[in-house]
DNA sequence: GAAGCTGGGCTAACAGCGTTAGCCAGTCCA
DNA sequence: TGGACTGGCTAACGCTGTTAGCCCAGCTTC
């Protein structure tokens, strides 16, 4: 009785959409699954969507804590997303899919879940997009099984981040900041004081 | 009329999904948008998802011609796929979020549109995968708004890609293929024959 | 203790969705 | 002439998200 039926509304749909996929998240079966009817979910919650959004925000604080949970070292951290996405394949492909609604979200939800990132890219914003980018699209492709049945998908990670791992990149695209891939959360040269986040 | 009832209906679908989004593509719309009622589609398709799948069809086609008319260098290949992305947002999405029915394609289509890219790769099918990872993951991520606002997305492109290109990248991990980043389609050596496509 | 407010349930209903069944006009071919 | 096939049609089903409006329990305030 602590949580709020906010909450409860949102943990039941999380796992329905887990257990079942998209199709089943339906304002009747979440009904059923509290023991109420339809109309009365819209007591507690302004529409589907609005649920919907609630669970990309649970989404992101998910990955965010596995991600910080991880340690500095790229390697782990790149694995500890892959397992959360492979953990919660409808879920991820929710948050990732919906455009995000910064002003509805936590203020910090966002940041603290790309700093880790932009550590482990030695303070370089753009390194650590590309990152991102890649380690999304591994993910997103993986899931919608777009690699032919016997790829090496483990192999394409390694390659991957070998290659973007800031140590082997030449010093010549580096933004100006130490050289060494130290995990130095020193924010980029960015006009405004704090560096903006990855996303 | 030398297009079949088919064609024409996935015309139809393609250009009210890119102009509208999923939402307005309804049997319904697109009955009306030819003059017919809905039920009449199904005289000449099985259901909407089959739509969505001849649409997805079309969209890997698209990327495929696009990418091979871009030439064999890797930045003018990337720049092509991401521009046909933003060309066709909806198109793009559709077609990447959808589970690939392999054989209900046109068995070409995956493997030529995946050859520039291997070939861009020096033949390395994994070093494919990742750049067509990573270029995926930063098309679906702006499409999807989850950089953030000022964010230079141009510059992580740069960054990716210019770490992913084989010329920079350390020998040691290389599959033994030629080392110079030539267009040589190569298969890579893996047990089967040929070289699996990257997807 | 009575009155009133409010939170949180309910039923009924609406419009729109994908889809099926069954009917019928036109065309083509034997 | 007649049968088969093509491609329309109407009617309808069960589902969806959502709204309107009602009502009861419990709390607060006279």
């Amino acid at each position: 009785m602590p949580v709020s039926r906010r909450e409860q509304i949102l943990a039941v749909a999380e796992s329905v959409l887990e257990a079942e996929g998209p199709a089943s998240l339906t304002m009747r079966r979440l009904a059923t699954e509290l023991g109420i009817r339809a109309p009365s979910l819209y007591k507690h919650v302004r529409s589907k969507d609005d649920i919907e959004a609630g669970l990309q925000e649970r989404a992101l604080r998910g990955i965010g804590e596995a991600v910080a949970a991880a340690g500095p070292e790229l390697s782990r951290l790149t694995a500890a997303y892959r397992a959360w996405a492979t953990a919660h394949p409808r879920l991820y492909e929710l948050a990732t899919r919906r455009p995000l609604h910064r002003e509805a979200l936590g203020p910090d939800v966002e940041e603290s879940a790309a700093a880790p990132l932009v550590a482990a890219a030695g303070g370089d914003e753009h390194l650590a997009r590309a990152m991102w980018a890649t380690a999304h699209g591994l993910v997103d492709l993986e899931l919608a099984r777009r690699f032919p049945p016997g790829a090496d998908i483990d192999r394409a990670w390694r390659v991957a981040f070998e290659a973007l791992a800031p140590r082997t990149r030449p010093a010549r695209e580096r933004t100006g900041l130490s050289r060494d891939g130290s995990a130095t959360v020193a924010p980029s040269p960015a006009p405004a004081g704090r560096g903006t986040p990855p996303g």
